[in-house]
DNA sequence: TTGTAAGCGTTATCAC
DNA sequence: GTGATAACGCTTACAA
């Protein structure tokens, strides 16, 4: 494969320096307008291309936005809810509009080296995160960085930097009332991993939901996950069996949902009537499953923009404040009667 | 944030030159004990990192793989098949092992613009790609390139570039012939996106599955959709509506296949009692959906390792040859009697 | 309007 | 064992 094509190649044939060819490429007003075109189809002709590489180098910048996913626990079981790859779909098409290149990674959540692995080693411009533990070293060590990021995820109390996310703590407290309002009283909870905002915050919608419906709440039907259909039916089977009058169970995430009916099933109950089951994220699957499911909808294409628009934002030096999108409850047939 | 520090800034308190410090970081062994361990200490006071860009830039690499996912059609739909984002965890995790980044994006399948802003733009090393069109202008125009590069998907027979895929004929046929086993006569196809390799050698092994069973091939009886939840509903009900007679159905992912089983039942019949539904991909979600669903196992974790495994050999010179990876049918309940 | 020269931070080549 | 020096490909003052 022919060597590299440089822009002193170019100049040569050109007949000009290299400066003019490279202000004639990024459309410099100061070339004149003959010499520009000359230098443009040579640059054809030879099938030039710009070295990012050496162009963000030399620029002091990578054009590139970093998706990270921290994880807690520590297997390096695969991600694989649908959920994740669309908010990433969102957020890729997003970038790309702006000519802007997406590194994704999982990161430990329970540590602090990451920030520097991407952020001072120059590897990316702006980080964007999907979740985050309550008690987060890695954004911590972040926050130390110049460097601007979004997390996806429920605004927290004293946060001092930006997230963008669907109102968790809402959300949640509308299944649980909407369960409560069919006649459910036994309701139990399955969260992702348990350090997580996520987690956290729809379990205080969860407890919140109860209160107003004047259910007391039962620690013992609290369990929690990582957000998996395998880890969403050894939740699931752990609760029947702790509590085998329950009557009704919300779970973090479609996917869990999606397997926790198939356990109920098997233990010879019926979804809704025995149990009434609920999700979250109301993936499109949601809509497609059986029974189909009762779920709390995000805007996620949305978020994943607007998540972006915001780092953009910051990128220029511009102010940004956290997000709290809307959710709603899309009520199907996986809880019974609407 | 303090001024990036460089190794200059290590040189000039080590008393020693930059060329030193260089050595010194990267483990020469022509450098003294007493001055590496001065060195590290000092870098390590100073937090030092090295710029990864400069890194790269000066070594002629990127440390970077792109991993791309061509599409078909003109809709930019959100990728939210549990199916990508399986590989893409499995290759992220390759990747990271070996210190290397992910870049991830969707790419036009019609299009042959994409190699030269991944390759010729110098931001990636490598490339994998997750399915392809038959005929596929972007995978031409990246062999001219000099770049390395490998496909997941199923092996082509003339091709001339490395693939890593379970082997889709077989797969398809053996749907088949266990739909026509269990007594099913008028079987359906419903593909992903028509261009696409794994659709087509799906639909091969689909119609030499019924013809090792002796059933006739109908046209009719076979639709494309683009591998979605709403794509698969869409089909699924047009081929309903196209033959009201269907008793089994393949889909060529299991994210479509629990979305057709919807439909099925919407129409009023069952599954798998009036119409068998068969899957592709043994996503988590198979084993955990309603009712379960019988499917394609493909080592996805395995393939992608092994994508990656491949692409190293190659960026190291060495050859790498076409590998194709066992499937196998996995019996759920959704075809009936196992 | 265009050319010259410096420099981004690092590593490699060649001396000493 | 260590230090100059050059170079990777590009952009950008500063000059002309």
């Amino acid at each position: 494969m022919a060597a590299r094509v440089t822009i002193t190649d170019i100049a040569r044939q050109a007949g000009v320096s290299p400066s003019t060819v490279s202000r004639a490429l990024s459309g410099h007003l100061s070339i004149s307008e003959p010499t520009r075109a000359r230098i443009a189809r040579i640059a054809r002709d030879l099938n030039y291309r710009v070295d990012e590489r050496a162009r963000n180098f030399r620029m002091g910048r990578s054009r590139t936005v970093g998706l990270l996913f921290p994880y807690l626990g520590d297997s390096r079981r695969q991600l694989s809810d649908p959920f994740y790859l669309e908010i990433a779909g969102a957020i890729s098409d997003a970038l790309d509009a702006r000519g802007y290149d997406m590194l994704m990674a999982r990161v430990p959540a329970d540590s602090d080296d990451w920030p520097g692995r991407y952020v001072t080693d120059k590897r990316v411009d702006g980080l964007l995160l999907v979740d985050r533990a309550l008690d987060d070293p890695g954004i911590e060590a972040l926050q130390k960085l110049d460097t601007p990021f979004v997390v996806w995820g429920h605004r927290l109390p004293l946060q001092d930097y930006v997230t963008v996310g669907g109102d968790s703590v809402a959300g949640a407290a509308a299944i649980v009332r909407h369960l409560a309002g069919l006649g459910r009283r036994r309701i139990g909870f399955i969260g992702g991993f348990a350090g997580m905002v996520e987690t956290i915050t729809r379990q205080m919608g969860y407890s919140i939901g109860l209160a107003e419906c004047g259910i007391p709440l039962d620690e013992s039907l609290i369990l929690y996950s990582d957000f998996s259909p395998g880890g969403g039916r050894e939740a699931m089977a752990a609760l029947l069996e702790r509590e085998p009058g329950l009557d009704g169970v919300f779970l973090c995430s479609d996917y869990m949902a999606v397997a926790a009916m198939e356990v109920i099933r098997a233990s010879g109950r019926r979804v809704p009537e025995d149990v009434a089951v609920a999700g979250y994220d109301d993936v499109p699957l949601a809509a497609w499953c059986n029974p189909r499911l009762t779920t709390i909808h995000q805007s996620v294409h949305r978020g994943g923009a607007l998540m972006v628009d915001l780092l953009f934002a910051m990128l220029d030096g511009q102010p940004a404040a956290p997000v709290t999108l809307p959710v709603h409850l899309v009520v199907r047939d996986s809880c019974g009667e609407n």
